[in-house]
DNA sequence: CGGTATTGTTAGCAAAAGTAATGAGTCCTG
DNA sequence: CAGGACTCATTACTTTTGCTAACAATACCG
């Protein structure tokens, strides 16, 4: 088995450290370029995501999962009230708070999405084998669960 | 085995490509965020990292491995050269191209960035198992291949 | 030679996120 | 139960970071 030039580089913590910050980085911008239709930025859909996945939350709690900072989400969630996709209602115990949840279009809006990230990253995804998939699929809950931490 | 929520969403390429999109997003900014004191920003550490890998090579090839555009790679080439990071010389053979590469400074920063990052990640990465970790070692292999293609 | 292509830079701009200050609401304590 | 401290969201402003377009210098080719 060839030995990539990348492994020689993560077999300590520190290496395994840098690579992945470099390759996240760079992902991530390639990710941003694509985003062909300026249909929602990456934060905008990251929060649809979220919303999603885990039902209504208020602001402060949505830009904590998604770490950033309150004022970024209230830009963000103030986008996506604009175009029908996510509805705010008072906190029924505290006035302060608000609740941010999906509508219906917003529903149909995380569905699209990933049907339209799928043209570009199908590509390299048909490229790989079931078990590189599989990789990436344990690699993104890992990396999920650093984010938490 | 308890199926996690993610694992619902990653069954097809459109939800993996999805779910990775996002999480790799939220990475990016957790880790620009961490970098603790304003040492290097994420895209200069990027480019020191790739030269550091792959040695000397033009702007225009380091942004085309970055994935940005010539623009972006001057400013940075031209702050790491402020720093003393860097080193450009003329190309021996095409007066329009330069070569960048490490200075001993540089190299030097390379490390001491790789033991700065692990203040951080190391608390994460040591709370993975080893087969985690090669998850992301492996991972981190896919995505690198990914924004290449 | 003279025109075209390539490489890197400069200039100007736009998107996205951060910090600091503000307003409204809640809680607690004397 | 009033006043002060705290919390949540927002507004205002700044910083970061990348882009596109236009430009200067060099190389290549007919």
């Amino acid at each position: 088995m060839k030995k990539s030039p990348l492994s020689q580089q993560t077999r300590t913590d520190a290496g395994l450290a840098s690579v992945l910050s470099v390759t996240v980085g760079r992902l991530a911008r390639r990710l941003r370029a694509q985003r062909l239709d300026a249909s929602l930025s990456l934060g905008q859909n990251a929060a649809l995501f979220t919303l999603a996945r885990h039902g209504e939350m208020t602001p402060g709690e949505l830009a904590e999962h998604e770490k950033v900072q309150p004022p970024s989400m209230t830009r963000i969630v103030a986008a996506l009230e604009e175009r029908g996709l996510v509805r705010r209602t008072k906190h029924p115990e505290d006035q302060r708070r608000q609740l941010v949840d999906l509508t219906e279009e917003g529903r149909e809006m995380v569905r699209a999405d990933r049907r339209r990230r799928q043209a570009w990253m199908a590509q390299r995804l048909k490229e790989l084998t079931p078990q590189e998939k599989d990789t990436l699929r344990r690699a993104a809950e890992i990396m999920d669960r650093l984010t938490q931490a």
